[in-house]
DNA sequence: GCCAACGTTGGC
DNA sequence: GCCAACGTTGGC
């Protein structure tokens, strides 16, 4: 059982569309960092934990949390193939040339809503020493998915959350 | 829109 | 295997 942080843009994908997907559940595509997706393919367990990052925007912060529900299976989009969601490799960003079906590069894991929480900006992370370490305020850090201790974990979700 | 920091690519 | 050039991320 390990927590994770796991960045979107919510203009893609934010905690609202997940609370109203079908079954409350979204396939995580568009990782194209190898240190992210070795945590998503290799690392994650079905039921970890994560709070769902919003990214990018005036005030980046976390959202809410969402839960780990699938085994992980390739990441769809980097085929561009016609028949699924995007038309042509010229409108699909998440195209790899690089990959393909019988030797796919990139993986992903199904999430689940568990609950929105109260907005916490990126700079209220910052202003807490309990967080100092934590890797996502690392400085230099683009990680998109990044581990959270259980102390971490605990802090957000008594302290800040009021869980 | 800027730009610091970092990851990836590809020539050698 | 090195490393310069380039591309991307993401906060500001």
């Amino acid at each position: 059982m390990q927590y994770w942080l796991m960045k979107s843009e919510p203009d893609e994908v934010s905690i609202d569309d997940l609370a109203v997907a079908p079954k409350q559940t979204v396939p995580w595509f568009g990782v194209r960092n190898y240190q992210a997706r070795n945590f998503m393919r290799d690392t994650m367990q079905i039921g970890d934990l994560a709070f769902f990052y919003h990214s990018g925007g005036a005030a980046p912060g976390i959202a809410g949390i969402c839960e780990v529900c699938s085994e992980p299976y390739p990441d769809p989009t980097q085929f561009a193939a016609p028949q699924r969601d995007f038309p042509s490799a010229a409108v699909n960003p998440y195209f790899d040339p690089k990959s393909s079906p019988d030797k796919p590069r990139w993986w992903l894991r199904d999430v689940r809503f568990v609950n929105k929480s109260r907005y916490i900006p990126l700079a209220e992370l910052r202003a807490h020493p309990e967080l100092a370490n934590m890797r996502l305020l690392a400085r230099g850090n683009r990680l998109s998915i990044t581990p959270v201790s259980d102390a971490e974990w605990a802090f957000i979700t008594q302290e800040l959350m009021g869980q």
